[in-house]
DNA sequence: CTCCTGACCTGAGTGC
DNA sequence: TGCACTCAGGTCAGGA
């Protein structure tokens, strides 16, 4: 499910209701995610205070006195947050309580697919994390973060990637390695944007093609990131509200309509696994 | 090394 | 209504 604006809409809504306020209740309902949680996460929370949630790419980490929280929500997962003692649904995984002395809130991980994970190291280790180390650049950089993102993408630092890489332009900017935070969808949405097919090489995305792109990659992000994300069909913001970007989507999901700009039918072709939706007169 | 495929898992949608 | 089948916001191990 989430990309880069989904987990930051998420990670907006939990800052908030965490951000100095102490894990008062945690029911951890099965052992396993993707993988198995790690043996010390109940008492990593279990009474501890949060100082702050941040993101980095499509990971939440949330510091909880040394602990850093590392939360990722793979395909199908969410997090609900309300005032009261929330009804089990299928596949609420993990629960916390967290009060600040005035207000609780209860902070419910669901994922049917279980593809997400939750993981814990020690703060100081947290960029070493092997989920971590091997991340490229944050393309965004969102006020009100207070995680310390790696760098911002910039286009001297695109341009090189792009050249050093064989694969298609759609493989390349669904590589975490190469620009972190970007899936299916706004990949397909921001090649849309700036003219470019999918099924370009990367390392023949240069001069005004490259100059187009980064734009087209920070523009969606951040339209979306404003827009609550996109609801498709898992993601809904914590409060229970959709993601409004869905009807933003120019290319996405639209195989067979016609191309707002060009009135061509937009195309839909499989590429390492994933389907790219594309123009075929616009993006070349 | 790089690149691509299949696997992981459940639920929603479609067509018969 | 039921059943078989396909597909889905991600990533990772393994093979070419």
């Amino acid at each position: 499910m989430p990309e880069l604006p989904e987990v930051e809409t998420v990670r907006a809504a939990l800052a908030p209701v965490m951000t100095g306020a102490r894990i008062v209740g945690v029911d951890i309902r099965r052992p396993d995610l993707r993988w198995p949680l790690p043996s010390s996460l109940y008492d990593d929370l279990h009474n501890k205070k949060v100082s702050f949630v941040g993101r980095r790419a499509k990971i939440i980490v949330i510091a909880v006195e040394e602990k850093a929280i590392m939360l990722h929500l793979g395909m199908s997962g969410s997090v609900r947050i309300s005032s009261h003692k929330p009804n089990a649904k299928p596949h609420d995984h993990i629960e916390l309580q967290v009060s600040n002395g005035q207000e609780t809130h209860y902070i419910t991980l669901n994922d049917p697919r279980r593809f997400g994970y939750v993981d814990s190291v020690l703060l100081d280790d947290l960029s070493a994390h092997p989920s971590m180390s091997q991340l490229g650049p944050e393309p965004v950089a969102i006020e009100d973060q207070t995680l310390q993102v790696g760098d911002i993408v910039d286009l001297p630092y695109l341009n090189q990637a792009l050249a050093q890489s064989k694969s298609p332009i759609k493989s390349f900017l669904l590589d975490q390695r190469q620009i972190a935070g970007l899936g299916n969808i706004y990949v397909c949405e921001a090649l849309h944007r700036a003219g470019i097919s999918p099924k370009r090489k990367a390392y023949t995305v240069k001069g005004a093609r490259a100059a187009r792109l980064l734009p087209a990659i920070q523009k969606v992000l951040e339209e979306a990131i404003l827009q609550g994300g996109t609801s498709l069909r898992d993601h809904k913001q914590p409060d229970g509200k959709l993601g409004y970007f869905v009807q933003s989507l120019l290319v996405y999901g639209r195989d067979g309509e016609l191309c707002t700009s060009c009135k061509t039918p937009i195309k839909a072709i499989v590429q390492s696994g994933r389907t790219s939706f594309y123009c075929p007169q616009c993006q070349r």
